[in-house]
DNA sequence: TACAGTAATGCAAGTCAGTTACATTTACTT
DNA sequence: AAGTAAATGTAACTGACTTGCATTACTGTA
């Protein structure tokens, strides 16, 4: 699991080493924020891999699909996207300027043990994010 | 604040007490889960207010600028919108069945002041949504 | 290294949630 | 009851995302 690159974890999910995957699995592990599928077209573009749109949604559908990455949801009317192989952690939202931070500590999982105790639901994931102002929107 | 009708909670944020807007308060009021615009238009629909599909877009964009609705996001293509007037709480989505329950305790907020301490970052609003599976799908 | 087969892609068109502009109607104040 | 600002209807539009189908490109095998 340790030092593979990009293809080896293509190859890992069964899926082909294209160009256009490797590109977006790269700008994923270089990006600190869960990104939407615009600007995984935009830097496509910026990188001469010729990719339509309809690739990027189903390539950030078919990494999601395979576990590689997750739906972030911001309360934007899109998707945004991450790598699962991050630790488990949140997103404090800038309403003012959109920026977005993570939080990097989590102790939500703590209470799936109780939700299935008190409601007999088997959590499998939870989303927490915060919404609010940043230091320099303040 | 207790014992006012839909009437007066309109006026109480300037706006005017129409047929679709007051239906739209007593679905929200008597509903335990966050409805979306197409299930608010169905029931407008079925008791004979005759509204548009952009009023019921209106209407519940101005209940949420209003304060009165917030918006919920559940990893679906849309959002829904339940009453700011529940309690803290947030929701369990059964990703087989669709089912929605409540899970009324919530801790969160006390990590609020932490975030403010340790990242200088100001919440206003979380939200925190558990995904797995409900009992009778398990 | 070439080949075949399957998976991936491009293109065109379509869906669905949500918005905007503008003319008409309605609620509410006086 | 009338005047006015707010609300609505209609139509057209945007943006995110999907689908069908024909073409192209990986990759395992020889």
């Amino acid at each position: 699991m340790l030092n593979h690159n990009c293809k080896d974890e293509l190859k890992e999910v069964n899926l082909k080493a294209t160009s256009a995957r490797l590109a977006v699995l790269k700008l994923l592990e270089k990006t600190d924020q869960p990104l939407d599928v615009a600007t995984i077209i935009g830097y496509l573009n910026n990188h001469q891999i010729k990719a339509d749109p309809v690739t990027a949604f189903r390539i950030i559908n078919q990494f999601t699909d395979k576990g590689l990455t997750q739906k972030v949801q911001l309360k934007e009317g899109k998707f945004r996207y991450e790598l699962s192989s991050k630790p488990d952690h949140h997103h404090l939202v800038c309403e003012s300027c959109g920026r977005i931070e993570d939080m990097p500590e989590c102790q939500v999982g703590l209470l799936e043990k109780d939700i299935f105790k008190n409601k007999q639901f088997k959590v499998s994931s939870h989303s927490l994010e915060f919404f609010g102002k940043c230091l320099s929107c303040q």
